[in-house]
RNA sequence: GCGCAGGUGGCGAAGUGGUAGACGCACAGGUUUGUGGCACCUGUUUCUCGCGGGUUCGAAUCCCGUCCUGCGCCCCA
């Protein structure tokens, strides 16, 4: 091994050049690119304009927005302070910087329905696992300033759209309703009361969440806890009159789209912000880390940091974890793209005669790469194949002498090759 | 933060107290000097088994610590 004095901090991924001892997708930027890609041009499809926010934001913004009650809050945030002493976080979310840019640009001036989308790091400091690192990256996006169940059913669509165009199958859809900020408070109330007398013979774990966070007892895997919570209030017997109308509708718009989705009574999720809608996209193949993406509508998020009443809803997308199951779906990625032309230079009277011919042909739009190496023909021709180079251009005192280069066709079959006038290498490369 | 398992070359791995790295992949050179992708031959991967310490005549191998990775819990994407 050589010296490992340095190498990425735990938890972080260095993305790589695909290789061949390169086995694992969520390393191989090929992959990355691809999904990225994929992402934007479904973003555009569907109206949405890309934001980018700071790697981190005040200590006080995700405090504020997530919840100081919640885990991400209480114990994974990598918070610094400033030479200059201000507190700040590395995010370890998506929506509150994307809600600060709103409100701090408002943008609810330029137009009634704002519809955003993001590529970004996020960072919690958790232990991590497959599928679970301390950096990872979400695809998210947010609509900002419509309330109705529509909206959510188009975000909704546009995840499990995301993952059809990937050729992810096998995906498990989840929603469920919160209720609104008044019905919420009022069951959380209610399942507070209920378990207050079996706290004693309930898991530590659940202990605790009663103490900081009742909604998620409901999320336990733990027997006794689901026993004794199994008769507990309903959530949905809270809603009120409009949370079930949305949710209702919300189901009925999805049946129109062709989304498959389950009921899930006790999908919860972790923030506090949510209200009414809340969904979660879950993976039998990427391990114990199952849940791909998860979101839910948050109307009252924007009024909490600063804004105008301004109801909203968005999801993150993990893009580790939709590569690990991609990977397991044994999904097939397109090639990226392959130098078109790949320069062969033989002898140092050639190789400096394309120095000037290399930057000829990339100034007439055509992807072009050279052999630095000067070895021998047959090995540039390796070479040439293995970059999957669609001609090769034999250079060497001959055609010099000549005024004309050797292009041959490495697609076809018969890889035929022939003399073109130096001159005229441009247009043989684009007919 | 807790529990369990594991760490040998660029990669996949043999090796479980006595000269490490067989075998495969990859990479490089060659099989005559400018035409390959197959085949064959040769070589490369710095005294070294994640790192530190201990036991032993002797440690990749046993013990302790530490770091890292994987799996699970917690939580989440």
């Amino acid at each position: 091994m050589p010296d490992m004095r340095f190498s990425a901090p735990k938890g972080t991924h260095d993305l790589l050049p695909a290789g061949p001892d390169r086995t694992d997708w969520a390393d191989d930027i090929d992959k990355w690119h691809w999904l990225e890609n994929v992402f934007r041009e479904l973003a555009v499809k569907f109206g949405y304009d890309e934001v980018r926010t700071p790697t981190f934001e005040s200590t006080d913004l995700f405090k504020r927005a997530v919840g100081e009650g919640t885990d991400i809050v209480s114990k994974e945030m990598y918070e610094f302070t400033t030479k200059g002493g201000d507190e700040y976080t590395l995010r370890p979310e998506g929506t509150a910087p994307a809600l600060r840019a709103f409100v701090q640009h408002r943008l609810y001036i330029e137009r009634p329905v704002t519809k955003l989308y993001y590529i970004s790091s996020i960072f919690r400091y958790e232990r991590q696992q497959k599928g679970r690192y301390r950096q990872h990256h979400q695809v998210g996006v947010e609509v900002l300033g419509a309330a109705g169940p529509d909206v959510d059913a188009e975000i909704i669509s546009l995840a499990m759209a995301f993952f059809r165009r990937l050729g992810v199958a096998r995906l498990t859809l989840k929603v469920n309703s919160v209720g609104n900020v008044e019905s919420r408070a009022r069951y959380i109330q209610a399942l507070r009361g209920y378990a207050e007398p079996f706290l004693s013979e309930m898991s530590e774990d659940n202990q605790r969440r009663f103490r900081e966070n009742a909604l998620r007892m409901l999320d336990s895997k733990d027997e006794r806890d689901i026993r004794i919570l199994s008769t507990a209030p309903k959530l949905s017997a809270f809603l009120s009159h409009e949370d079930r109308a949305h949710f209702d509708k919300l189901c009925q718009y999805l049946e129109t789209l062709g989304v498959s989705y389950e009921h899930d009574e006790l999908l919860v999720r972790g923030f506090d912000y949510y209200t009414r809608t809340t969904f979660e996209v879950v993976s039998p193949d990427v391990g114990a880390q199952s849940a791909l993406a998860g979101g839910g509508r948050y109307d009252r998020l924007v009024e909490e940091i600063g804004g105008p009443p301004t109801p909203g809803i968005g999801f993150g997308l993990g893009i580790e974890r939709a590569l690990i199951a991609l990977q397991a779906a044994g999904v097939k990625v397109p090639e990226p793209p392959a130098p078109r032309v790949m320069l062969c230079p033989i002898g140092q009277a050639a190789r400096d005669a394309c120095v000037g011919l290399l930057a000829t042909i990339r100034r007439s739009g055509i992807a072009a790469d050279m052999d630095y190496t000067g070895r021998k023909l047959k090995t540039m021709l390796e070479q040439a194949d293995r970059v999957k180079a669609h001609y090769v251009v034999i250079i060497g005192d001959e055609e010099l002498a000549q005024g004309v280069v050797q292009l041959r066709n490495q697609l076809t079959a018969e890889k035929e090759q022939r003399a073109v006038p130096l001159k005229d290498l441009s247009y043989f490369l684009t007919h």
